[in-house]
DNA sequence: TCGGAATATCGAATCGATTCGATAGAGCGA
DNA sequence: TCGCTCTATCGAATCGATTCGATATTCCGA
């Protein structure tokens, strides 16, 4: 099958190639990363005996243990990667670390801190590690990071000491967005939030989430609404998407209006996807939104699914925090010290909000 | 800052550990990965000795080079990453990856073949490589990692030496589609292709496709489409996705509209997210799907932008064929030679696609 | 023509673990 | 009590490159 007969079982090494070329190892080795004083004419013969041999570069396992850097930057997410991945903000978070961690020339080694016999954080060869989305066992992985000697760069996590952390006004920017519906006469007011912990089942906004949620984002965000409408209720999803947003949306609107009768004017989705769900649940109820119903949502996503609407929502820079990310783990393997940063939302007014009807 | 005053700078390592516990290096090395006779007590005073270091375990950079493996599987995906995640197939593919590498103990790390100075195919630590989607520079990719000696697994490209292929009956499942239309009674078909080669515009499908054609999987299906319409026309999408295909709808069905006066009965779409964007288009210009237009896509992703309708298309067991792939690329690593594998797509019938209309 | 600087090359140590072969005891049956 | 088989442990080689310090060679101005 193979062309070569026999050498096929071994590579040939740094050393094959020197010895062809009639020189010593040091010699090729520089021959070969052109730091240090070479002839032209050595130089050319060592290349010369490398194409002979089909030596096809310097061995990156090696490189990496003498070097003590093997080039590759870890990137955790939560849960399967298959999750991690249908979040069109993760996606793009994801993109922004790929572009600074490619420009620097370090590889992304794809991790999850979900259990398994697979290779870890504990003995991934890396030189430094993202941590993305505020996983419940955050601070497990930061010892064991930290014991490695790892620099941690995590987005949207409790500062931690040691860990450079990249975040967002996710309180503020939903307090902002709860002033606009105030401003617009909302009195009644629900949430449909992302999880809080690690369950994944659909529930009612327990009353002392702020002590329950391991969830960062969340929790910010859930403060930021109470800042501005305290004793707010809602319905936990279970996850950030559109049908997770249309179960947890019936689930309110029928809910409330079965119980009390009176359901909320205004739904705080706490992403775009759960805020578009929102508005699917309220149209196949016979909802009109806004007229009957004003929806909120978060982040910016630009998706064709929203139809005709235009979402009233904050938008997050959220590939700039993935190339923030990135190049702060750049910086931090360079031995510099990046300092942590902070990024804004930026309120947009849609048309999926309106006074409250006086009905 | 840091609690540990100076030693910071420096890891422990099994040597030192070894040394503290009074022992050698090698049974330190043997108590701590298990294999081979250590006495109970030793192992223990090995184990504290390294608690007393705080050694966080072998060094994974030796490791690798010692043993040859460092137990990373890249895989290259064309383009940038976040295109490539875009795709709801190379999700699901990527997840069946990553399920059986992670099973297996090993690490995906993140490539892609777009140029750059970053860490690529020629200088990463891996141990064996899947190629997703079929890149324009296919042939020099696997040149490279053939001479490194790398295991190499493809989804979905041409049969090569050497290279282990993951394929799809993608020319068998469209001309089924195909039929189904026939037997409809249609007899003017066009196709909304997904990109024939590198460049991302929307064209007309030039005559000469099969010549020109890069792309692998576009190739074939398009075959199976010739299998049963030979001479059909169509036009190249700019990529898989729901705007796209609107996109390259409306200049197929406003196009032929205007310059001929009948325009398609039938429209094959390459992709279920193109299709869905057809059936947008033929919406937004008043013709009825599937009464005036019938639509078939490729892939059978569940998604809920499909609204009432049910796609006629055929479904691909894309997570099987990521699954496929990782337990092929683990198998290689593991010196077994697996067997190259075609899977096959299930036809779907559903409501988008119906008799022609006699008028 | 000679000393000193610049240049090209080499030898050997090093990165941190794994693993092979050797050795010293311990346990056991004859 | 002798010899044999295990068991636990150790020393040394090894993986494949990088890099420091030393050495030989060349070139230059004085």
């Amino acid at each position: 099958m193979d062309g070569e007969a026999s050498g096929a079982t071994q590579r040939p090494t740094l050393a094959a190639v020197a010895a062809l070329a009639g020189v010593s190892g040091s010699t090729a080795s520089l021959a070969f990363s052109g730091a240090g004083p070479v002839s032209h004419a050595t130089r050319t013969k060592v290349l010369a005996a490398a194409e002979a041999l089909g030596y096809a570069g310097p061995d990156p396992r090696a490189q990496s243990l003498r070097r003590g850097r093997s080039g590759i930057i870890g990137i955790v997410v939560e849960d399967a990667l298959q999750d991690a991945f249908r979040d069109p903000m993760s996606l793009a978070m994801l993109d922004g670390v790929a572009a600074e961690t490619g420009n620097a020339g370090a590889g992304l080694l794809l991790l999850s801190d979900a259990g398994g016999p697979q290779i870890d954080i504990r003995s991934a060869p890396m030189d430094a590690v993202i941590l993305v989305g505020c996983s419940t066992r955050l601070d497990e992985s930061v010892a064991v990071l930290r014991q490695r000697g790892m620099p941690v760069v995590a987005i949207e996590a409790d500062d931690m000491p040691g860990v450079l952390s990249i975040s967002l006004d996710n309180r503020d920017a939903t307090a902002r967005l709860a002033r606009h519906l105030r401003e617009l006469g909302h009195e009644s007011v629900s949430v449909v939030s992302l999880p809080i912990d690690g369950s994944k089942v659909q529930a009612e906004l327990p009353q002392d989430w702020d002590g329950r949620a391991t969830s960062h984002t969340t929790r910010d965000r859930l403060r930021g609404l109470r800042d501005v409408y305290p004793g707010f209720g809602g319905v936990v999803a279970t996850r950030s998407s559109i049908e997770a947003g249309r179960a947890a949306g019936l689930a309110l609107l029928e809910g409330a209006a079965a119980t009390s009768g009176k359901r909320p004017t205004a739904v705080v989705a706490q992403s775009d996807l759960l805020a578009i769900g929102v508005i699917r649940a309220a149209e196949s109820l016979g909802i009109r939104v806004p007229e009957q119903l004003s929806v909120v949502g978060f982040d910016g996503v630009q998706i064709d699914e929203l139809g005709e609407h235009d979402l009233t929502t904050v938008i997050q820079p959220a590939q700039d925090k993935g190339r923030a990310a990135g190049r702060a783990a750049v910086e931090l393997v360079a031995g510099g010290t990046p300092q942590s940063m902070a990024f804004t939302s930026e309120l947009h007014i849609g048309s999926t909000t309106a006074a409250r009807s006086q009905q």
